[in-house]
DNA sequence: ATAGAACTTCTACAACAAGTAGAAAAGTAT
DNA sequence: ATACTTTTCTACTTGTTGTAGAAGTTCTAT
């Protein structure tokens, strides 16, 4: 399903950071501050608007962004959290296979120390 | 990186239901009795052997697959287990983010009481 | 050793996703 | 009404994937 370019990416991740739906212009504000690739040397032109306002189409499209049409200059939000999507992205990757259980052991034995803790605890044991 | 379309993904199944590496041929003929999509009306022509060598040698080329020079028909294999594949994905997604305890926690939500159950004896008593 | 078969590599094209943005249309404010 | 802002439409480019023919290489059987 969800697949997001790195455009796509950075649109959502400045959506999670903020907690009330704001306007594409200050996204594309925002995404000019951050430089897409950690490259300082160059300084790139800023995108244009309709840039960023079809990246949020497409994202609305793929039911990850809904807007506001009732403000006039329409304001986007995240439909869901980071955390939630994140989740929901390992849950399809982890699929429905017969392997479940083999795949999540190998998936635990990967995690730190303090998050197998945290697991722990949340599975109660 | 690694995101698989629909033939790659049932050349990648077949490899990982394989112990031994195969031939294209042979992979040919196991895809051509294992119908893309379940639709049994459409009886469809099987693929060329050389949709399938390009399809692995994208394959070798992204690093899942493998292929014995040696023998003279060439053999593939899948160079990780699904399980392992999968559970690398799993953290791919997870990613780097500060938020990761968080994603965790609504992740372990999901899972069947079993795999629950099955998760706790991993992380010890 | 050689012709024909089998196999591999090269090249190519269509379809689609994603980055990018101008042109045109629609709404707003004075 | 008119100038300005915002949104939608359309479009081009690049990269990925499905698909496979053409050309090149390597066997194999005689």
């Amino acid at each position: 399903m969800a697949t997001l370019g790195d455009l796509e990416r950075a649109v959502m991740d400045l959506l999670w950071e903020h907690q009330e739906a704001i306007t594409a212009n200050s996204l594309r504000d925002l995404l000019s501050q951050r430089p897409s690739t950690e490259d300082s040397t160059v300084e790139s032109r800023p995108l244009a608007v309709t840039t960023v306002l079809t990246v949020l189409s497409r994202l609305e499209k793929k039911g990850l962004v809904e807007r506001e049409r009732s403000s006039r200059p329409h304001r986007y939000r995240a439909v869901t959290s980071r955390e939630d999507h994140t989740a929901e992205l390992m849950l399809e990757v982890l699929g429905s296979a017969p392997d479940r259980e083999a795949v999540l052991a190998r998936f635990i034995g990967t995690v730190s120390p303090g998050e197998a803790e945290t697991l722990r605890k949340l599975l109660g044991h």
